[in-house]
RNA sequence: GCACCGGUGGCGAAGUGGCUAACGCGCUGGUCUGCAAAACCAGUAUUCAUGGGUUCAAAUCCCAUCCGGUGCUCCA
């Protein structure tokens, strides 16, 4: 069963291979690090990490190659109202970005081009269309790109010339471009601005030409798979094909994968709606890491996902339930689970359908929707036939690999929340953000919060007076307890408690 | 204005021509428990925004209407 997925360039559900014979050699746009990422940037890149998951659980070897923008209008005009050099001042948002995104559980890259170490190659992919008369100078020193010199444009996004034409905005500072749509290849500074010397003159890159010049240095000039949020395919990927395409004569990237954007309780994030969320902002108010990463899969990446925080809430008690399950099959324990000699055939063959299915729903353009379900289906069996105490070890083991599968793409059954969360504290002290924190989180993770060996000591309190029979002194600890957020079971097994 | 996507139970959401409309969360009742929790069992949409049409057969295709969202400009 291949892994088909659907590609934007020929409108298709296409499979996915690797070209070279080799590796599958993809370039993601990633962040301009400008800011905190919010949960609508990583959205895509959940996505994007779920592909490549799935491009190695499909035996493919991914060669991913991801951006860092560390140079644009933005960031120069940031990083002169905090009276800071650009790179001191991107350096911490690149740290953030990176802390977020493995707090969030995505794999590193296998390269990582930051645009201000790449201007050369920038500089070269721009005399090579100079050469051909497709880049051109205008007098303020500035490069446009000659649109009228690739038919081919529009091709990704399905717009024709006309419309774009009647549409463009014409930017005050751009003028004496040929046509209202050739874009910056190279943009004029002012004296004082960020800026490099170089052949082309004095100035800075535009920002379709880093993603040409880096994609091209680390996967070659025609490679397999281009990612990013659908908002990029135009302008910004309608003009690297252009840029790239017009240099090299050859087809630039294969396959595009484009994520939607997500809504934030029914509207689009923004700033002024007062809907606008970065990861820290969530984990201070007491949101799981594991939960936001379930949430934001849970979504097929082609439709629109609205994320509210009932989403959440679901995500949270669903991750529970897979992770309560997880450790029941693991320990054998809560409830217990006693091993069956007599194999059932029923059941045996549901886990393997299960793992089926959830194979199959991946490879069909990525339905992470289906492939979730797929395991909640051999959950409910597994449980059941547990109770029965008609599960056998080598279901037992199906399981257990099978959840190991599960995990190689959703990555949600190691609990390592509490320390994102404590972390998150850390940097909300260390930034002077205290007042974002919730009070939810000071009680369970701040200075006051009670430490294991104090839950431990009220907890053993408890038994001895279960022992007693003292049920109105037990139940006193469980629910002091419980408004402290943590959770008391009783088992045959003895107790255990959680923190909510 | 032009282009596009979507409207499925209390909520989220899969399914895009043919078995009883997945799955998750929630809720109700039961089993277990001192009581809870966990887990299980049963119940929770005769119906897929609305109206019409095509078809032996439609949530799935066509037309119209209403509603939500997106792009055309920096944006994941």
């Amino acid at each position: 069963m291949p892994l088909e997925l659907f590609n934007t360039l020929s409108g298709k559900i296409e499979p996915l291979f690797a070209s070279d014979g080799t590796a599958l050699r993809m370039y993601c746009c990633g962040p301009t690090v400008y800011d905190y990422g919010h949960i609508g940037n990583f959205r895509t890149f959940l996505h994007v990490d779920v592909l490549r998951r799935a491009i190695r659980m499909f035996g493919i070897t991914p060669r991913h190659v991801m951006n860092i923008t560390d140079v644009d209008d933005k960031i120069i005009r940031n990083a002169a109202a905090a009276q800071l050099p650009i790179n001191t001042y991107t350096a911490r948002y690149e740290k953030a970005f990176f802390e977020d995104m493995q707090a969030l559980g995505c794999e590193t890259p296998e390269a990582i081009a930051r645009a201000t170490e790449n201007i050369d190659g920038m500089v070269s992919l721009i005399e090579r269309l100079a050469q051909q008369d497709i880049a051109y100078k205008v007098e303020d020193g500035s490069w446009y790109f000659r649109i009228a010199r690739f038919p081919d444009y529009g091709k990704l996004s399905g717009k024709d010339l006309e419309g774009i034409q009647d549409g463009a905005r014409i930017d005050s500072d751009e003028y004496e471009k040929d046509s209202a749509r050739d874009f910056a290849l190279w943009k004029a500074t002012k004296p004082g601005e960020t800026s490099w010397d170089t052949p082309l003159g004095t100035g800075r890159p535009g920002w379709h030409i880093e993603c040409s010049a880096m994609a091209m240095k680390y996967l070659g000039d025609s490679f397999d798979l281009h990612a990013g949020g659908e908002d990029l395919m135009f302008p910004h990927h309608e003009n690297e094909i252009a840029q790239s395409e017009a240099a090299t004569h050859v087809p630039f990237a294969r396959h595009w994968f484009h994520v939607r954007f997500l809504l934030v309780e029914g509207k689009k994030m923004s700033k002024s709606e007062g809907n606008f969320y970065t990861l820290r902002d969530l984990l201070l108010k007491g949101h799981r890491a594991s939960a936001i990463r379930f949430l934001l899969l849970s979504v097929p990446y082609r439709h629109q996902l609205n994320f509210t925080f009932d989403g959440l809430t679901e995500s949270t008690n669903a991750i529970e339930r897979l992770r309560t399950f997880h450790q029941r099959i693991l320990t054998g324990k809560w409830p217990t689970l006693a091993v069956a000699n007599n194999n059932d055939p029923v059941l045996s063959n549901l886990i393997a359908q299960g793992d089926t299915n959830f194979t199959a729903s991946l490879a069909n353009d990525l339905n992470t929707a289906e492939a979730r379900a797929a395991i909640f289906d051999v959950i409910r069996a597994v449980n059941t036939a547990a109770d029965r105490n008609t599960l056998t070890q080598p279901d037992a083991d199906a399981t257990l690999a099978l959840l190991a599968k599960f995990d190689t793409i959703f990555a949600v059954l190691n609990d390592t929340d509490a320390e994102l969360t404590k972390a998150a504290l850390a940097w909300a002290e260390a930034e002077g953000r205290m007042a974002d924190v919730s009070t939810e989180v000071l009680e369970k993770f701040g200075a006051n919060s009670l430490t294991d060996a104090a839950i431990d000591a009220l907890v053993a309190d408890r038994t001895k007076a279960k022992a007693q029979r003292n049920f109105a002194r037990a139940d006193a600890i469980r629910n002091e307890l419980l408004e402290k957020g943590i959770l008391i079971e009783d088992s045959k097994e003895g107790v255990r408690w959680k923190r909510k």
